[in-house]
DNA sequence: GCGTTTATAGTTATAATATATCACTTCAAC
DNA sequence: GTTGAAGTGATATATTATAACTATAAACGC
């Protein structure tokens, strides 16, 4: 059984997607930053992004360090998590805690807290942008006179391709 | 082993919150769900419930248990989440998944997530109740077709109490 | 009442997630 | 080429959560 079909749909996305843009996008992106603020984008931190970008799915801290173990020795839950928590901190993965793992960040801005709509049938999750939803929160807060610092909003349901359909 | 004391502020909120009042209410709807679902609310429901509901904030599994232990013999981590899921079931408890925790629900209705804001300095957290933000959530998932399930909103910051003063 | 069924709780073991700490290496700046 | 800081390796352990099986007790039909 040959893997040789073109990558469409790989992720399960619309047929237009193509995730390779995803990828690069997101190592370039993530390159900048590390330049921005000095730091080094290491053969280590781009194999960890790259594999949390490997589909647009939830990736488990505990899969990352198996995947990591195929490319590179002396990988530990340390070298996992210290890495993840460096992406976080620059703004290039997201931490989902309702699920305990992690996905890149698909938003051009360094600074925000994510929000995501989580399909608990195929698993696939998008970040959504949406500037409305961080203005209505904080209205909320503002009730309570409650100064928001980070959100975690995380939507879990079904994406259009896994809801019945209506003309069953 | 009287505890006559008068119990105001025991949680740090406005001296006019009387915390007696929160935990005698939540036992008292315990209490009617259960009777309505054909359950029972068991000694040991009880007692995780009163332990969770101790503060307004949140519980650690681990702690509770511990709490628990000196209460009654033979107590497990499985004796803890098993309760916690039953009170979790019946919407009398939720997790906060940001901090694997729990609080105590204190909405009437059964149906629903919670949204809460969680005050980073002093723990507290406050389940807000605001019909507007399901809906603001839920138009904005209508954007992209997807159909919400659950909503996890955990909103951390500073509440009241802890932002620093306005005239220093 | 008496046995059956079912919900509840006890027991033991282990899996999954995450952090602490210290040592070693690499790289850039001087 | 030394030095200082960032980055990584290595070891140990803490924290959170579930699986699987057994035992008890309330409820239910008879």
């Amino acid at each position: 059984m040959s893997k040789t079909s073109q990558p469409k749909r790989k992720t399960g996305r619309s047929s237009k997607h193509n995730h390779a843009v995803c990828i690069q996008t997101a190592l370039s992106r993530a390159e900048e930053r590390c330049a921005e603020a000095g730091e080094r984008f290491t053969g280590l931190r781009r194999q960890v992004l790259e594999l949390v970008w490997a589909e647009h799915k939830p990736a488990k801290a505990y899969d990352l360090m198996k995947k990591l173990s195929e490319l590179r020795s002396g990988v530990a839950p340390t070298t996992v998590y210290r890495t993840l928590d460096f992406l976080q901190e620059r703004g290039l993965v997201h931490k989902i805690e309702s699920l305990n793992a992690y996905v890149g960040c698909s938003q051009p801005n360094a600074e925000h807290s994510g929000h995501f709509l989580i399909c608990e049938a195929c698993s696939e999750i998008k970040e959504i942008e949406n500037s409305k939803i961080s203005a209505w929160l904080e209205s909320a807060a503002q009730d309570e006179e409650f100064k928001i610092r980070t959100e975690t909003v995380e939507l879990s349901g079904l994406c259009i391709r896994c809801q019945p359909s209506q003309r069953g």
